[in-house]
This record gives structure tokens, C-alpha cells and sequence, in this order.
DNA sequence: TCCATACCCGAAATCGTTTTCGGTATTCGT
DNA sequence: ACGAATACCGAAAACGATTTCGGGTATGGA
């Protein structure tokens, strides 16, 4: 049970280790004969290079790192999907960590990758992480870095995202061209950016259209799920609000509203309209089916390894590489909750 | 920009390699004083030692292999989650790989796992793969191997799985405990193992209790998934059925039942009870709420990797090591879908 | 004074592959 | 038949860390 190394075919054809090699790699200085006595030894013994020895000398891993809040998550699994997809296309292996959306976490999951060099970074950042020095100690070190989704514009690097707040708005106007007049948006917590841009594409998009701004009519929804979403309808009904419509962070959020609006014999989306975010399968399940905006999370993994790709070739070809950010489109999803 | 190796730090200290390398893993025969300059110079060089390296010489990897059918699967992201803060707790990376339930590629995951020399590889089988040559190849080449969920009796390696039998037997028991007397039952395709063990529990339930099995009430659902679901009830109904239960392969299946039976206006339980499978967190967000099999998923990936890292510590302290398999409990979650 | 015993340190081999650089042997042109 | 071009092969030096095996120095005891 012996490994079998060059050395090994080396000895058994009566060669030397280096023709060996070459010979598997197509050398041009090795005769055709040879090429085939070794290509055949070598299939027999069921050779396969020793990564650790290859990596050593090319200094290339052929694997990258992600790192992600949490993989139990409709849309992060759509993104490691089509990361994973694009990344063994060509060839690359990914590792995944999760940061569980803690600094702390986000930094040593990073050390991590780099002590493992791999040979290209992506991440979308914890909702906690405020300070981004770990992030751009990856660019100090050369490391080809790519940031998706949950990102930060102190990180000079290649980006993929959704606009948001535009996102947001075109959710909002679409209650609004239905008839909505009154309006309420369960936010997420305080600190995350995309949770701040839908709010505020949701805000604009009121004010753009005649309508007041009430910050009455604003619910935080910490966790932005299922409990959350029943809380705040709870507390808003509770609250006396009288709304025709309402925006809610994600489609789970959405969705716990909806439930308690059945309870209080609420009609959807005839007494009020409800727009989810994320289009979740979810979405499509629950009755009425939810109108919501598609993030297309396949495509931004793939765009995300895609730039990853291009800086690393860039940085194994010594040419010069320059940050690109990537907005994906998203779109509305109408379905039963609204009208 | 140059790596920070060992001979960096001897220069600067102007010691030699071997002693930096025993004064930063605590070799007794290295004195204090010099133990604390190396590491301080470590430290303000912030030395990483170079994984290859490491690797080439131990033959150690601490780095893992996953591979599952798919990645955006409530259930396998859950295992994901699972397999992933267990490793890291012990010092190990995951590499995920999908095998998108194809037996060409599962084989080629494999053959790139075993390249890349990780320690050890957890796998779930793709529904497609009925040989498993390539599977017992892992365990030839002496490589710590565990299968979970999606297993094959041909394999001797250990495993971590619930009895789907026993837990189809569990849910259909359910459903005749509330009172059903004439209960359908959605399955998947005929091959995988899991799909075939729920039909057999589900068979043995009605069998046991006094019911007549009849096959007219079995319905395939190739994807298991929503669309399936529906298509399914929808032929139920058409072909004239009268049933008063209904056990649906999957929550999602489960789902897309419901809906038609809504469209029907089919009183959900009263006029026919549901039960799923999995306890996905879609089934405590639709109306009413499914009830289902909890199918736990994180306790399965942690028990995989545990099972997987006792074999890994077995190998290198070349201690003997049995396979062992686990079967995880599950248990019935009443929501509003059964009486 | 001499030897034994700790106590520190380092030279060198090793892991398996890649790649440079040079050395034969053969072939070709004239 | 002779010099040059061509084809083929291999020795050896990397890559960066680990570990074995001795060797040197200081200290203690006799």
C-alpha cells in the first residue's frame, strides 16, 4: 500500500524521475516512445501527483476559500452553488467556513484561509464585522479577493451585488401602482447595510410617489424570519395601524405576517397587499403565493468566482488587475399577495 | 511582499532553521530565552508556516472532503452546518463538492478528493449510483471514509442514517392513530433507497393496522419537490379517489398537495389529513401548518464528522477501527395538517 | 583534574514535484 | 567526412518545514 511517486515509475521503467515528469506534462523534449511507456506505467500504478509537492514548488493551491454567515440559508446556498459549479469547471476546489455572522469568527475563518494558502478569497461579511482591517490584510498579502452581497466600500476589491435600495424601491412602487396608500416595511436589524438600503428604498419610493413618510409604520425584525415577521404583525395590529400594504425584509418575514393576518381574519391581499424579498421556494408555497423580488443568488456565485478567476489569473500572469463591481439585476415576482 | 519562512526568522535571529522550527512547537531541548525571541519574531513577522510544506513532510492534510447530491437543500445545508463547526472545532477544513446526483460525476469528486490527499471523506450517495467500486477504492487506499443519509449496504464503511422505515411507519401510523382510514402516499422514484424504505414503512402501517394496501394510492413523484406534489394530487383527484390521508415524501411535495386540495376546496385536515417529511422550516410557514417527520440533519452532520475523526485518529496512531453506524432518532412534529 | 550529565544547538536527510541547464547521440547539409 | 543542428535524457537545485542524530559547552560530583 505504498504511494506511488515518479521515483516509482521512474525505477520501474529505468528512467530518471525527471523525464518522467516531463513526459506526463507533455514536454516537447521527450520522445513519443518514452511519453507513452510512462503515460501507461503511470495509469497502471493509478498515479496521481502528490498536491502537497505540486503546491510546494508552483505555489499555486488550486483552491479557494468562502466564507459566508450561514450555509443554512435558501439564498447563501444558491451562492455556494453556483460558486462550487463555476469553481470545479475550472478546475479550482472550494473550502467553506462559515462566520456565523461574528467578527470575531469572520477573522479567524480568514487566518484560516490564508494559512492554508489558498489561492483566492470570497466573503460575504457578518452582519457584526463594522471594522474591515483582516479584510484588507488579505490585500496586503496579494490574495485575489472578491466580495458578494454583504460587502463594504472601505474594501478596495472586485464586488458582486444587488442594488438594494433600488431593489427595495421598485418592491415599494409596485404596492403602490397597485393601490396600496399605506404602506409598512419590516426592516431588519439597524446595522446591516442592505437591511439600511431597503429601508431606505422603501422610503424613497413613498415619498417619490405623493404618499407620507410614517415612521410609525417602520417594525424591526431582528432575525428577519418566520417569528419575527408574526411579532411584528402582532405589535402593528396591536398597535391600531390601519395599512393596505406592507414590505417586508424576506420572504420568511413576509410570511409570518401573512399567517397572523389570516388569524385576524386580514384578507390577502385584498384588505392588505404583502411584498417578500428573495424569492425564497418558500414564496411559491404558502397560500396566497408571495408576490416578492427575485435575488438572483446562482448567478452572483458564479459572477463572484468569475472575477475571482480573472484576478487570479492576472496575478499568476504578473499583469495588473482592476477592481470591478458587479450589480445583478433583480426583479419583481408577482404572484397572489398582492394585486 | 516576500513570505515569511523559518529562514527568515533564523537569519534575522542569526540562529539556525531547525532550532526556530523546535522553539515554535515547544521542543524541551531549546532554551527559554531563545523560545521567547523566535516567537516574538514570529509574531512581529507574522509567520504562518507554509501548509505544504507542513503536509508534504507530515502527510497530513487536516482538511476533510465532503460530498453531497446538492448544496441548496434544506436538509443537506443542515448537515453542511453540522459537518463544518464540527471540524473546525478540531482543527479541519471542509471542501464541499456536489455530485448534482450523478453517478459520472460522484466518481469524479472522488478522484479530486483523493488528489488533493484530504484525510478523510464523508459522503452521501447520488441517487443514480448503483455501483460503488468507487467508493470501496476509498477505502483501499486506506482513506477514513463515512456515508450518511443516502448509503449503500456494500460499502464497509461507517454510517450515519435514520431508519426511514421506521419513520414513514411512525408518520402513516399518525395519520391512522387521527382516525384515517383510506391514506395515499406520494413517493419518490424508484430507485433511491430512502425512497423505497418510506414506501415500505408507509406499506407495513397500513398493513399492520388492519388496513388494505392499495397500490392505486401510490403516486411517484420523480423530483420530490413542489411541482411534483401538485401534479400528483391533481391526478389523485382526478382519477376519483376518495381518501382521507395523505403522506407525502417530502414537506414540499406535502406543499404542493395542500395547494391543490385548497384549489379543490379540500378541507385540510378535515377532510384529508397531511403528513410530510423532513421538517423543513417551509412546513411551519404554509396553512395549515404541515405536519411532518423531523429529519435532523445538523445532529447527523456532527455525528458524520465525529464518527469520521475517531477513524482519522485511529489511522494515525495505527490503532484498528471498526465501522460503526448510527442511526439517528426522528420524531413526529404535529402542526394543523393531521387531526 | 577528569569524567559524567544535562543542556542547547545545528547539519543534513527527507517529503515529491518542477525546472533549469547541460550533456550525449543522432541526423543533416554541404 | 566534418561541423552544426536537432532530439532526447538526467543531475541537481529548488520549494519550506520536520526530525534524527550528534556535537559542543557548561555544570556537577569524585
Amino acid at each position: 500500500m505504498k504511494e506511488v511517486t515518479l521515483k516509482q515509475i521512474a525505477e520501474n521503467l529505468g528512467i530518471s524521475i525527471t523525464t518522467v515528469s516531463k513526459a506526463l506534462k507533455d514536454y516537447k523534449d521527450v520522445s513519443k516512445a518514452t511519453k507513452a511507456a510512462v503515460k501507461a506505467e503511470a495509469k497502471r500504478l493509478n498515479f496521481t501527483p502528490n498536491a502537497f509537492a505540486v503546491n510546494l514548488r508552483t505555489k499555486e493551491s488550486k483552491t479557494v476559500g468562502l466564507i459566508i454567515p450561514e450555509v443554512v440559508h435558501h439564498f447563501f446556498s444558491s451562492v455556494i452553488n453556483g460558486i462550487i459549479d463555476k469553481a470545479e469547471k475550472n478546475g479550482y476546489l472550494v473550502i467553506i467556513l462559515q462566520s456565523n455572522e461574528s467578527y470575531e469568527l469572520e477573522k479567524k475563518q480568514i487566518d484560516l484561509l490564508i494559512s492554508k494558502r489558498v489561492d483566492g478569497i470570497m466573503i460575504s461579511m457578518a452582519n457584526t464585522t463594522v471594522e474591515v482591517d483582516h479584510l484588507n490584510h488579505i490585500r496586503d498579502l496579494n490574495i485575489p479577493l472578491v466580495m458578494f452581497d454583504k460587502i463594504s466600500k472601505l474594501v478596495p476589491c472586485s464586488k458582486v451585488v444587488i442594488n438594494d435600495r433600488a431593489a427595495a424601491y421598485s418592491a415599494t412602487k409596485h404596492l403602490i401602482d397597485s393601490g396600496c396608500r399605506r404602506i409598512a416595511h419590516f426592516r431588519g436589524a439597524l446595522l446591516p447595510q442592505n437591511s439600511i438600503d431597503r429601508f431606505l428604498g422603501y422610503k424613497k419610493a413613498i415619498e417619490d410617489h405623493g404618499l407620507v413618510f410614517d415612521p410609525e409604520l417602520i417594525y424591526i425584525c431582528e432575525n428577519v424570519d418566520y417569528d419575527d415577521g408574526r411579532s411584528a404583525a402582532q405589535k402593528l395590529i396591536k398597535d391600531g395601524h390601519k395599512i393596505d400594504g406592507l414590505f417586508a425584509i424576506t420572504d420568511m418575514a413576509a410570511a409570518g405576517a401573512i399567517n397572523v393576518f389570516k388569524e385576524h381574519n386580514i384578507a390577502v391581499p385584498q384588505e392588505i397587499s404583502v411584498m417578500g424579498f428573495s424569492n425564497w421556494f418558500l414564496s411559491q408555497a404558502i397560500t396566497p403565493a408571495l408576490s416578492t423580488v427575485d435575488q438572483p443568488g446562482y448567478e452572483m456565485g458564479k459572477k463572484s468566482f468569475k472575477l475571482l478567476h480573472k484576478e487570479m489569473r492576472a496575478k499568476r500572469e504578473d499583469r495588473e488587475f482592476l477592481p470591478v463591481t458587479k450589480v445583478l439585476e433583480t426583479k419583481i415576482i408577482k404572484r397572489e399577495s398582492t394585486n
